[in-house]
DNA sequence: GTAGAACTTGACACTGATGTCAGATTCAAG
DNA sequence: CTTGAATCTGACATCAGTGTCAAGTTCTAC
């Protein structure tokens, strides 16, 4: 798969795609002229990044995070240092954090949208 | 209240603070010699402030938004314009996919964290 | 082989809330 | 008063992912 038709499929831009390579978070092949040829299973390796950088994750935490997750192909995977454990507890507790604020504000919209609807 | 010490009591620093009301979203007396003077609202009001910008609406939504909220006081609030109902609505659903990838991101870490525990 | 679409690398800009620093002024307590 | 803490304004930096443009190369279909 080139790198348009992946960009497609995950609604990531192809420079975003490009800066993921750099980050060392999106391997590809490459054609003999030196286009990137991208596998199946880069799709949802894409939606999975584009997932945690939203999540505010830095590419360093998600570049180790990677090889940690199951894979889609059922393929091996590491398993997190207990470095690396303490430091994702800490994103996930933020996270946490992140999603009572977000349905706080949701609530604080709701609210102000029915009190419109209402009047 | 001054400055510092709602800083201290909202979590938000100073510097957040002042930019607030450059923005329009907070307002201070002023002591004859210039410094803020905050009433005890301001307190909710600032958290407000920022879980709303932790979800990413701009000062300028943040700003059409406040009036319309309930204010802590019970006193008086606007009632939204068409209009601005519909962008609230846009943020909203925004906020709701938000959260969605928030919970698959946070799955995602909790499945690594499990597995390093388990190994 | 040729035209046009797609891709390559590299560089620069931007966003927008926040950090930080400097120099001046005000406040509060002894 | 005096002194130190707190506050004021203004300016500049930062962050990190993404947008965008340029000039050149490769791919694909006719």
């Amino acid at each position: 798969m080139r790198i348009g038709e992946l960009a497609r499929h995950t609604g990531v831009s192809e420079r975003s795609l490009r800066y993921y390579e750099t980050q060392g978070l999106l391997a590809a092949d490459r054609t003999p002229g030196g286009h990137r040829d991208y596998p199946e299973a880069a799709v949802d390796r894409v939606i999975r990044i584009q997932e945690l950088y939203a999540a505010g994750l830095h590419s360093e935490k998600i570049r180790q995070l990677l090889p940690c997750m199951r894979d889609q192909d059922g393929g091996p995977s590491t398993v997190a240092t207990p470095r690396l454990v303490a430091d994702l507890t800490a994103e996930r507790d933020r996270i946490d954090r992140m999603i009572a604020d977000l349905v706080r504000s949701r609530d604080t919209l709701d609210e102000v949208i029915q009190a419109a609807e209402a009047g």
